[in-house]
DNA sequence: TTACCTGCAAACGCTTTGCATCATA
DNA sequence: TATGATGCAAAGCGTTTGCAGGTAA
């Protein structure tokens, strides 16, 4: 471990870092990289991946892998959830986390520690059990 | 939704088997295929996911992702249950889920249905937390 | 001016798939 | 014999990396 890097400033970094703070939902890096597209801003999908790696590793983004792909998001504002995710159209809403204590018992009764959870329930949304029942 | 396939008994399918109720851990396609291989059983690596992706599909196999691969392991019991994975060298116990009421009422509040969920608690298991210490 | 950052494209690792062949039922 | 299963190799997908040129400090 050296000194580390000088944390240069640059227009990519801030618009990944923009968009990420758009999005309260966890984000893949091919989608925010067609959401700033989209918005025109031209960047590099490696540079995407480097800057969102970047964030993650410094401790400031939190990832999830989800189906085969690393979803990131910013993490410190509002403490972590999970999501409630509709199988049929994808729609998500964000739940509370099940109680720590409940974490830490369980994993302190194998001599585990804590370190990280994610929790996902899938199930239909409202509009989607309609469209089952017709 | 036709009439389902007459599941045919091979000898590449049961070495799969075999080998997946020989390790009481999860394990990559590839880790089960590479066993395979050194045990001499001469089998494609396609097999090996096709078998393995069967197996999950049909529910007699778990599966969880870590670190960009799916691993697989034979459920043993009918009751469905999680996992507390070790960040540092993937071993894996059992836990139990979080109770239905919970996440029936969560989902419910959202107008959900809850189809199915998943849970995964990452830690440090005893050993890793000896040699992190050090 | 320096050296970090970027963009492009090629490389990578894991997984899936197309297709001709094999073998179970 | 008929058809699902297999093996091989190529394709696919998300992600990472090498390198030349760009740009913040």
């Amino acid at each position: 471990m050296t000194a580390d890097s000088p944390a240069r400033h640059t227009r990519q970094k801030d618009a990944v870092l923009r968009q990420l703070r758009e999005c309260d939902d966890f984000v893949s890096a091919q989608d925010l990289h067609r959401r700033l597209d989209d918005e025109g801003v031209k960047i590099g999908l490696a540079t995407v991946y480097r800057q969102l790696n970047a964030l993650a590793d410094s401790g400031a983004a939190d990832t999830i892998r989800l189906d085969g792909q690393q979803l990131f998001r910013l993490c410190g504002d509002d403490g972590h959830h999970h999501h409630l995710v509709c199988r049929e159209c994808g729609k998500t809403v964000e739940i509370d986390p099940p109680s720590e204590a409940w974490l830490r018992r369980i994993a302190t009764s194998h001599g585990f520690t804590v370190e990280s959870h994610t929790l996902e329930v899938f199930g239909l949304c409202p509009d989607c059990q309609k469209e089952t029942a017709r």
